[in-house]
DNA sequence: AACTATACGGAGGCTGCCTCCGGATAGCAA
DNA sequence: TTGCTATCCGGAGGCAGCCTCCGTATAGTT
């Protein structure tokens, strides 16, 4: 059968050059993202990337289909983080850095997800599904080793944290807000010390 | 002195014709952003209007401009609504017919606020503000008559229903919403109505 | 009827979008 | 190593939309 000689070209392996340019261009699309807002232009991108513009549209053919795929990849990024994290710095070290983490990637990335639900509503649910459960696992992992260490309590849900660092960010478009942030952060983290079992 | 021969320009009023094509361009802009978003071609709107592009940019100088003036316009044709609804109804029919008119408003302008927020989350503070006290008015006139006519309740916050609409908005990306949005507002209504003075 | 401040229209220059196809090259087989 | 080819790259080119600029038209006034 014609199935068995040609199999289904969609989940083939890219060559090698092209999973570089792949990755070139998400990460410096995230950079046009973040400096021009979700207008930015698409052969700058392309440009910053040193790639040609036709190649920018190979892999991503919308508009949309680049920022989704830059919006992933950034909380990949992101939740990837929280391992290194939590191999260099003792576990409440290591969930404060990555609270700060989460407010300067939510700064300079706002509008993405927004741009998103903007431009096509109902299309994204998968995404966001994802992206929730991705957060929930990262956040969970540093929580965990917080409270195995005896560091922070252990009655914590994850994504109620997500949520209050969501309010957090809500004040980002005031100046000095990074301050406020770092303070806020730091106050949550207080309040997950405070009770841990040592105490 | 200057100032008295040359009075402020930007208070003076429009020539007829200039005041008439603003008009024109609001209305079709409204038409535009609700059909194609607000990434809508301005060309577009213009040759609706049955405009020059060049008025259009002397009227409105940026995209955003244009966007939150349509956007007020909207609104304001939505609360001066409220009173010919209030001239041909019995008072809570009134009620009822504006809270669908700001259901569909809401489902055909979703995004135009959002926009705003997007491109430039601070500068719309006064815009964000007048829509909120419009709303509140619009809404607390609807609801006194109700409650000087005996027919529903006069213990209710006006914005607290205003919120209440935006919830049932947030069903409006599936399919058969309307329907929905219609038995929600009803429920409202009852519950209004129930409680009344008469019963 | 004449005058002028105000407003109009749309050509034109420019930027960014997206497609298309000739040329390059990664990966593989011999 | 050499050669082969499926895969990938680059960027020219056609087109749409943005925005400015200035010659022309007209509302409102005297």
């Amino acid at each position: 059968m014609a199935t068995a000689t040609t199999p289904d070209p969609t989940d083939r392996a890219l060559r090698a050059d092209a999973q570089r340019n792949r990755a070139l261009l998400l990460e410096c699309a995230g950079q046009a993202f973040a400096e021009h807002g979700t207008t930015a232009s698409l052969e700058d991108v392309a440009k910053r990337a040193g790639v040609g513009i036709g190649t920018l549209y190979r892999h991503f053919p919308t508009r949309d289909s680049l920022i989704e795929a830059a919006y992933r990849h950034g909380v990949e990024q992101l939740c990837d983080g929280a391992d290194q994290l939590l191999a260099t710095l003792p576990p409440d070290d290591a969930l404060e850095a990555w609270m700060l983490d989460f407010v300067a990637y939510v700064a300079t990335k706002r509008g993405l997800a927004g741009a998103l639900k903007l431009s096509a509503p109902d299309t994204h649910a998968e995404l966001f599904a994802y992206v929730h459960e991705r957060l929930r696992a990262a956040i969970g992992s540093l929580i965990d080793a917080g409270a195995a260490a005896g560091k922070i309590r252990g009655d914590v849900d994850g994504f109620d944290l997500i949520r209050a660092l969501g309010g957090i960010c809500m004040v980002s478009d005031q100046p000095g807000w990074q301050d406020q942030a770092r303070r806020l952060v730091s106050l949550l983290l207080d309040g997950l010390r405070y009770g841990a079992p040592t105490i």
